[in-house]
RNA sequence: GGGCGAAUAGCUCAGCUGGGAGAGCAUCGGCCUUACAAGCCGAGGGUCACAGGUUCGAGCCCUGUUUCGCCCACCA
């Protein structure tokens, strides 16, 4: 483990690199031991609580999973570290299809089907398989550093959300929100199953439109209609052509005699039909189309169903019954080729409504179904929205929100698969009554007969998982943790899943408990390849959060994602970018690894700064006032969920304040003689220190432990640490002005030293010459750190001086920066620079004069710009002077 | 068709209520300087998509245009 350094053998404790895989696991290890995820529940503390968005139980992590759980469990670390009650709920979904599909292959190989098995045995299967395989993504949570409360993991088919499933499905059909219907459904040929709207997806195929003559009864003449299912037609019940078509007036009173069949249908007249489209008449088939399903019920048109379940022609087909669907096309189509009706054919395309589980060809279809009445639900949740009980961030999402809670039609509840929570609903096979209850019935209340038969469709997973935030807390039990965490505090999920489960959550938690179920949304951007394009295994562009961690690191990883999210719709990921913030996880190691070597050495006293700061010298000053604003920038992040911004907080102070400048600058201490001065250093850097490693802590939450664990002091976890607060004894703000001189000052110093090519192991001297007294007098206290940075034997400071016409030369606000260079100085690169600055110098401060010369600047600008405006001007001035001083200078070395 | 969003450095993206254009990566130059070469020091690079407008002042607000992306509804 320890890895030794030519220069240093024995000081560090520390490995040379962070070795993540092995912190990681022991970490993890030891805080499920120790409990640390548990939550409290303390009287009269604030409570902050999630409930994990459950991915199904069929699931492996993917990178959306990565980002949603990330940013969860930042603000539990977050809130947790505050001292708040907080809990984290996690849990998995039994997500419905998909997991019947799962174990459905699984049969498959053994030359099985659900219905060799049966029903209940089938379930017992699909138990057996989420026994041993369910397990798989709550260990991959675990990975990510995920601080759930695993005590309390919850599964949508378990013993007590069963119970709230039943419960809530008595209660809205006994209000009447529940009933059961004859509609058109998406109807999935291959799953069995009807499908909602949303879980229908719609891809743009090449297919075919082909146009059919239908002959007049009368044989009086003919019309042609259009259509991309030829095979329907044997469905069709009438021809629909616009009320205001004066081509089609004349049909009022023909009939149509529909080809392959020799049925008369009538035309119908509906608004519905547009009438360039084609010719402007329509097939209707109302049992195998949703809008002829709605032209049908307005002219009263039987329906005919000509296909089963499977998809295959049934007998209302007549010869063509047998047929697979797309094998009757066929058929048709040669059939009314050879018969004369196929006027032609042309490629069109068009949008295919396909089943998103398994992409089969959905067969729209009648049957009956049960539905929630959503729009008095619909309502309340957009009150809610509206009256900000329940904020969405970003909030452009609203109006989106509102639009498809306004356009909502009743939800289709029921799913004719097996692996799902049953309806409780019987039908008495003598009087044929409906009940509903929550406890099986044994006799029919109305007739007493025992012939009860329980309704074999199972509910829609978004059912269960709409009931999530308060069946995962115990409801209809009054329990303890509801009355701690219901509401919940946020909700963190992706956009796509908005309307699918977000609203439908605010409609059940408005109904069932009378409140929000969270008070905040929290939508997250899809991950994207670094191209835009969506992450799919066929594309071959899936980054695998598991190859991410095993190459990077955990910390790593999650510091990316939380660097990514920005209030966006999309993050477009890139590997790299890991592997920058790798750096980054590495470059804290470091530092820690330095301060250790220096701490640990020191007398075993050594504690974090506890005195009034201000008689410390100037960069502790300054780095305490810096702790302070990232303190507050990223407590700031956190509770506006501008995660993007917890990271850059973080990484800039870390790497470009605390690393580049104070760790450098109090090197001097740290190895002087100056008993004091390096206590003072010490007690500083460990309070500094803490304080990242806290503020870090949520985001990357092995790396600190690991390190906290190693400072001196007895230490348990940083888990039990409080977050950082500002201290207001730290705040200084003249402190930070004379770091920023003296940054600026070195900064300048080594730009000179560059551009000459001075060897950066060679010595220089170097003169300040600065007008101003106070600072002068302050470059003077801060000489030798200035040298110590810029590598100078010597430096002058002074108040007014000839610069040497070889010197390097350069500004910084009021000070010129002056170097003695001898033969040094590329003449012409310097000439070409300097005429480059003039050039700028005088357009700003062009523009600068001409806004000052402005009367209505002048007298609309606040005071405060206007000054600054005055400042600038001056500073520029002087600036221009001196860059045409430095130009003359070195024109005369040509 | 309706709605939403994006367009800023070579790339990936920040830029929150309008007041001198930022980061990381990449590029170029120089360095093993006693935490880190997984590093350090420095440099170059932008008509903020285009056209108007409001304003003393616009990357930001308004109008229009172009390109791209997403969602909803889908003319059979």
């Amino acid at each position: 483990m320890k890895e030794t350094t030519p220069n240093s053998p024995e000081k560090y404790d520390l490995p040379k690199g962070y070795e993540f895989a092995e912190v990681e696991q022991r970490w993890y290890t030891h805080w499920l031991e120790e409990k640390s995820f548990a939550a409290g529940m303390e009287e009269g503390k604030p409570s902050f609580s999630i409930v994990i968005p459950p991915p199904n139980v069929t699931g492996v992590l993917h990178i959306g999973h990565a980002l949603n759980n990330t940013l969860q469990d930042l603000l539990i670390r977050y809130h947790r570290m505050k001292g708040d009650n907080t809990l984290w709920v996690p849990g998995t979904d039994h997500a419905g299809i998909a997991t019947q599909n799962v174990v459905e292959r699984q049969l498959a190989t053994e030359n099985l089907t659900r219905h060799d098995l049966g029903r209940e045995k089938f379930i017992e299967r699909v138990w057996a398989w989420r026994e041993e395989k369910g397990g798989t993504i709550i260990n991959q949570l675990k990975r990510m550093g995920a601080s759930c409360d695993w005590d309390r993991e919850r599964f949508t088919m378990d013993e007590g959300l069963s119970t709230a499933v039943r419960e809530v499905f008595v209660r809205l059909f006994k209000e009447g929100l529940i009933y059961k219907g004859d509609y058109i459904v998406n109807w999935c040929p291959r799953c069995h199953t009807a499908l909602a709207d949303d879980e229908v997806e719609h891809d743009p195929t090449d297919g075919k439109l082909y146009h059919i003559r239908y002959p007049y009864a009368d044989g009086s003449g003919s019309v042609v209609v259009a259509t991309t299912r030829p095979e329907t037609m044997l469905g069709d019940t009438a021809v629909a052509v616009h009320p205001d078509d004066e081509r089609y007036h004349h049909l009022k009173t023909i009939g149509i005699s529909l080809p392959l069949t020799g049925r008369t249908i009538p035309v119908v007249f509906d608004h519905h039909v547009q009438r360039e489209f084609g010719t402007g008449a329509l097939k209707v088939t109302p049992a195998h189309d949703r809008d002829d399903y709605e032209i049908g019920l307005r002219h009263n048109l039987p329906r005919i169903k000509v296909m089963d379940d499977y998809g295959v022609m049934n007998e209302a087909a007549g010869l063509y019954a047998g047929l697979d669907r797309f094998a009757c096309r066929k058929q048709i189509v040669k059939d009314l080729e050879e018969q004369g009706f196929l006027e032609r054919i042309e490629d069109y395309q068009h949008a295919v409504g396909k089943c998103y589980r398994c992409t089969t060809v959905v067969e729209p279809t009648t049957s009956k179904q049960w539905f929630v009445s959503v729009r008095p639900l619909a309502d309340k949740a957009v009150a809610a929205v509206q009256e900000g009980r329940i904020k969405i961030y970003p909030n452009t999402w609203d109006r989106t929100f509102y639009a498809w809670m306004e356009n909502i039609r009743d939800w289709c509840i029921s799913r004719q698969i097996w692996w799902g929570h049953r309806i409780p609903a019987w039908t008495c096979g003598a009087c044929g009554q409906v009940i509903v209850e929550v406890n099986d019935p044994d006799v029919c209340p109305s007739c007493g007969s025992t012939d009860l038969t329980q309704e074999t469709d199972v509910l829609d997973t978004w059912f269960s998982s709409a009931l999530w935030p308060f069946s995962t807390l115990g409801w209809p039990e009054k329990t303890r943790e509801l009355e701690f965490f219901y509401p919940t505090s946020v909700l963190i999920t992706s956009f796509d899943i908005l309307f699918f489960w977000v609203a439908r959550m605010m409609m059940m938690g408005l109904l069932i408990m009378d409140e929000v179920p969270f008070h905040d949304v929290y939508l997250h951007a899809l991950v994207r390849d670094k191209f835009g394009k969506k992450m799919s295994k066929s594309t071959g562009n899936v980054i695998d959060p598991l190859v991410m961690i095993g190459q990077y690191g955990t910390d790593a990883f999650r510091f990316t994602l939380t660097a990514f999210a920005a209030q966006g719709r999309e993050i477009r990921m890139d590997e790299e970018r890991v592997d920058g913030y790798r750096r980054f996880i590495n470059k804290l190691w470091n530092a820690a690894r330095f301060a250790q070597m220096h701490l640990n050495e020191a007398d075993p006293g050594i504690t974090a700064l506890t005195a009034d700061p201000k008689g410390l010298g100037l960069a502790h000053r300054w780095i305490l006032s810096r702790v302070n604003t990232t303190i507050r920038d990223v407590r700031a992040a956190l509770d506006g969920y501008n995660f993007n911004e917890v990271a850059s907080a973080n990484y800039q102070f870390i790497w470009h304040e605390f690393c580049d400048w104070y760790l450098e600058w109090i090197k001097a201490d740290l190895f002087s003689d100056n008993v004091q001065a390096q206590q003072q250093a010490k007690a500083v850097l460990l309070t500094v220190l803490e304080n990242i490693l806290k503020l870090m802590h949520p985001i990357t939450p092995f790396v600190t432990e690991e390190i906290w664990g190693q400072l001196p002091g007895a230490r348990s976890s940083i888990m039990v640490e409080s977050f950082p607060e500002p201290v207001a004894a730290w705040d200084d703000a003249e402190a930070e002005t004379v770091m920023n001189l003296l940054m600026g000052v070195i900064s300048g110093l080594r730009t000179i030293r560059t551009e000459a090519e001075v060897h950066p192991g060679a010595r220089i001297e170097a003169t300040l010459i600065c007008p101003d007294a106070a600072r002068r007098q302050l470059l003077t206290t801060y000489a030798p750190g200035i040298q110590a940075m810029v590598r100078a034997d010597s430096l002058h400071v002074e108040a007014a001086g000839i610069v040497p016409d070889d010197a390097g030369h350069g500004l910084f606000q009021d000070v010129e920066l002056v170097v003695p260079l001898k033969g040094l100085i590329d003449v012409a690169a310097e000439l070409e620079k300097l005429a480059k600055e003039q050039a700028k110098l005088e357009k700003e401060l062009e523009r600068i004069t001409g806004k000052l010369a402005n009367e209505k600047f002048m007298s609309n600008a606040p005071e405060a710009v206007v000054q600054k405006e005055r400042d600038k001007a001056a500073e520029f001035r002087d600036h221009l002077a001196k860059t045409i001083e430095s130009t003359e200078r070195l024109q005369k070395l040509r």
